[in-house]
DNA sequence: AAGAGGCCCTGATAGC
DNA sequence: TGCTATCAGGGCCTCT
């Protein structure tokens, strides 16, 4: 589920929930998660007040008084729910619900406030949590990862400067942190489709105009996403309303054998495997 | 420096 | 029905 889209709508519905409320007390059931979460994890945060709940990239930030913070990395898996005592039935979005859905195993990590109770639940265990003490070293966690889609600092530029001389295929590089922070094999896939490029071609061949679409479509898919509330996919069934939507506007990803959706393109959609992720593009309009 | 590949883990689904 | 194989939205690490 959680690329930069999703992140930003699990991140809404946090902070609306805990700003400025403070947790009382920290419970584990299991620390091996991504990686093991430090002994003093608990009573780092007990009693700490939040100020707000930020993001970068597909991360979480909680920030608290004094420069503390709380980065969560949802991996491959991870969901957040809520138990509120005041309103139990009142869903919220598809990462971020309320009990009667709340799943029987796999909850790793809960933070309990007055009358409220958030849960960190993700099977796979590919998520993590980690404890930051100052601004300084907020900064540095993040400092070798590249600029967000939005970010000004992703422009034509930098992408013809980073592009120059990389043999790799494009896609693998919209996937690449370093290179640009937040896209995940969903967007990247929708992205070079709206894009007209073929993910196979190696990032140094791009032209301007080409580079240019790519910066301009990452923005509009990332950011139409979020106002979609982010896509579900293979999502827990009984769960009506408060859906992501974006799923329904993916033009290529998992649409492989479909009708290329252009208007008046006559290719097929095509799936292959590049560097263990599926890949999907019309063999017609972005070769 | 850059690129390819393996690995962490569980669950859903497909195929026999 | 029940087995096995494959694949999943991520990112870190090692080896060449």
């Amino acid at each position: 589920m959680p690329e930069l889209p999703e992140v930003e709508i699990v991140r809404q519905s946090l902070h609306k929930k805990i700003k400025k409320k403070s947790i009382k007390k920290v419970i584990i059931r299991n620390r091996n998660l991504r990686f093991k979460i430090p002994a003093e994890f608990e009573s780092f945060l007990k009693n700490k007040k939040i100020i707000k709940v930020n993001r970068f990239s597909k991360y979480l930030i909680i920030h608290f008084q004094n420069e503390n913070y709380c980065i969560i990395h949802l991996g491959m898996s991870g969901t957040i729910h809520i138990l509120d005592k005041k309103k139990p039935l009142k869903f919220t979005n598809t990462s971020f619900y309320h009990s009667p859905f709340l799943p029987k195993k796999h909850n790793h990590v809960e933070f309990m406030f007055d009358n409220l109770k958030v849960i960190y639940n993700d099977p796979r265990r590919f998520g993590f949590f980690e404890i930051i003490k100052n601004y300084q070293d907020l900064k540095k966690r993040f400092k070798s990862m590249g600029p967000e889609p939005f970010s000004d600092n992703f422009n034509l530029n930098y992408v013809i400067k980073y592009f120059k001389k990389k043999n790799k295929d494009v896609k693998n590089f919209l996937l690449d942190q370093k290179f640009v922070s937040g896209i995940g094999n969903i967007y990247a896939n929708e992205i070079l489709f709206v894009s007209k490029i073929n993910p196979f071609k190696k990032a140094k061949r791009l032209n301007e105009k080409e580079c240019l679409n790519i910066i301009s479509n990452s923005k509009k898919i990332l950011q139409q996403a979020i106002n979609r509330g982010g896509s579900s996919i293979r999502d827990f069934k009984d769960i009506s309303g408060n859906k992501g939507s974006f799923q329904k506007e993916f033009k290529v990803y998992q649409q492989d054998g479909a009708n290329c959706k252009r208007p008046n393109c006559e290719g097929i959609i095509k799936k292959k495997i590049s560097l263990n992720r599926s890949t999907f593009f019309c063999n017609f309009c972005q070769n």
